[in-house]
DNA sequence: GTAAGATAGTCAACGTGGTTGACGAAATAG
DNA sequence: CTATTTCGTCAACCACGTTGACTATCTTAC
């Protein structure tokens, strides 16, 4: 009475969730990179999406991130040494400096929709459309609600 | 003559699989901090498991992890220091420091493999054991061949 | 109108995890 | 025996995060 399934350890499952991440994440910033956004991070993704068209403040981008406002003061600083985001000051408020995303961001930004959408029609080819779309709801169910924290190198490290 | 299903951008592919990792990975060390190994970041786990009952080398750590053997080694001092690792000469190659897990870091790999054994039966529970298959599956399928490298907050962060 | 309190941003110091370059000590190849 | 390779470490640096302290400004209350 062998069992006809070989025992998966539990191990697997956060390894192969881990791997499915980098793989998309990989092949989107090798995609980034060919279309002219070299420089941009796997943060650097995610902090401009927080950003967003509208334009926040440090302290708010923050607060969206789940870091500190020193720590999202810093990483705007990067990107705007790399041109993907800029300060301007808020003309109501003396204490506020404005973040926006650049016209270069905005490209990054739009280049990295576009290129998610064309994994996501890879995934669907290989595995079938359902398949993709049984694997987003499962793991929106399993999947805490508080998962839009981004301070991912903090936590992962300590 | 609309779309049944509302339409799923790709972008939410990745999102989802880091909530489910980051979801498993914060279940594992809410639990291990319960059974005594607060002080054990999500990190450590990974370096714990790369060293293996046979014992390594902070050179062979590094190749193992895909990072330098400068980093390794700093992180070896740092397990050294919490209790997990240890360090002893080989009495063949007196170049050789070998790394070892103490009986406090196999107490926490123990747990660490049974807590997840746990998790994975939840995750079956809710879900059902055939979508758990599917998704280990579906992600083996995609995800590429060198997922084992663990220099996530480098990688992550640039 | 002014004093008190809340808020935005920055500076400084530090910890963790990563990198590269240089170096001495020990093993191995010729 | 010499030349090369390998292992570990030191030093300097960068990215990302933290907490605490401080100034400047806006808001609220009296």
């Amino acid at each position: 009475m062998a069992s006809p399934e070989p025992a998966r350890p539990g191990f697997g499952l956060p390894l192969l969730l881990l791997a499915g991440f980098r793989t998309l994440i990989d092949d989107l910033h090798a995609e980034l990179a060919r279309e002219g956004h070299a420089e941009l991070r796997p943060l650097h993704g995610f902090v401009l999406q927080a950003v967003g068209a509208d334009g926040t403040t440090a302290t708010e981008l923050g607060q969206r991130l789940g870091i500190s406002k020193q720590a999202a003061g810093k990483t705007v600083d990067r990107l705007v040494t790399a041109g993907y985001l800029e300060r301007v000051d808020d003309p109501s408020d003396a204490r506020r400096r404005l973040v926006r995303v650049t016209p270069r961001g905005a490209d990054g930004l739009r280049r990295s929709a576009e290129i998610f959408e064309r994994l996501r029609a890879q995934w669907a080819d290989t595995l079938g459309p359902e398949r993709v779309t049984a694997l987003e709801d499962d793991l929106h169910t399993m999947a805490s609600a508080n998962w839009f924290r981004l301070d991912v190198p903090g936590w992962f490290g300590g």
